[in-house]
DNA sequence: TTGCGTGCAAAGGTTTTGCATGGCA
DNA sequence: TGCCATGCAAAACCTTTGCACGCAA
């Protein structure tokens, strides 16, 4: 999509077969590296790091940003499944810790009532929606 | 409100009367070392730490994570403010990096939906939205 | 050959923790 | 007096950066 990343590498395709092995699945950077170390092939934690954020500003990985103490996860939300993402409401159990996805087109009620009377453009894929889920309420 | 705090310190009123002076300004927990240092009256750190945490749980301030590598930050929502607080959008500008109250009664839709049709206790005041501010568009 | 990507190690910044001391009730 | 709160310093944690080397095009 977009063009910076101008090289193919052995990593970056790595990286992203297995992001998308698990579409859905939200991973932090830590539990890459751990995985790859323990397969016997590492990949350095800078070039992780590196290449998920590129992933993100493709449009390849989503990334979502919790809480502060807690890592950044990552998702897989490049090419076909980029839709559902869209309409995939975040939402975070601040008591188990869970964070769940919810399929639902009510999102974009939100993201329409935000753009047409606050004048501000919600990225739907970065925002996460924090409470208690059915299981801690 | 909560019996978290079982004595009232010193260094607990002297926080809540500084954030109480700041409603709906976020401050972080730098901020507020760095300002009581420069006073002359320097509390420690781990102590603001504790008892933002504290009064966090009190309902008093209310704590926004907006990404990782930037410190978490705090808001007097206490007492008489509380209500307004229920009722407001923080939304992010992930380009400029303001972070905006919206006061809208669509909160609570929104609460509503997610509650009814999901079985998720939404806390607003611990949700920011991410997107793009009218400005950086 | 050019210059981006990689990987190691170290730095960076925020937040937490250990432990002895201080202070509220 | 009993316990919680404080404060210092150090640790923990995730993430970024510096730099030399490797590799894609």
């Amino acid at each position: 999509m977009n063009p910076r990343s101008k090289y193919k590498t052995k990593q970056r395709e790595i990286l992203i077969d297995y992001f998308k092995t698990f579409p859905g699945v939200h991973i932090n950077a830590g539990d890459v590296c751990e995985y790859f170390r323990s397969q016997g092939s590492p990949i350095g934690q800078a070039t992780v790091y590196r290449q998920l954020e590129k992933l993100v500003d493709e449009g390849v990985l989503s990334k979502y940003v919790v809480d502060n103490n807690s890592p950044a996860c990552f998702e897989y939300v490049g090419a076909d499944s980029h839709e559902d993402a869209a309409t995939c409401f975040h939402c975070k159990c601040r008591k188990c810790g869970k964070l769940i996805h919810m399929q639902c087109d009510e999102l974009e009620t939100i993201e329409a009532h935000l753009f047409e009377e606050h004048r501000f453009k919600l990225d739907p894929m970065r925002t996460v929606f924090y409470g208690l889920c059915e299981n801690c309420i």
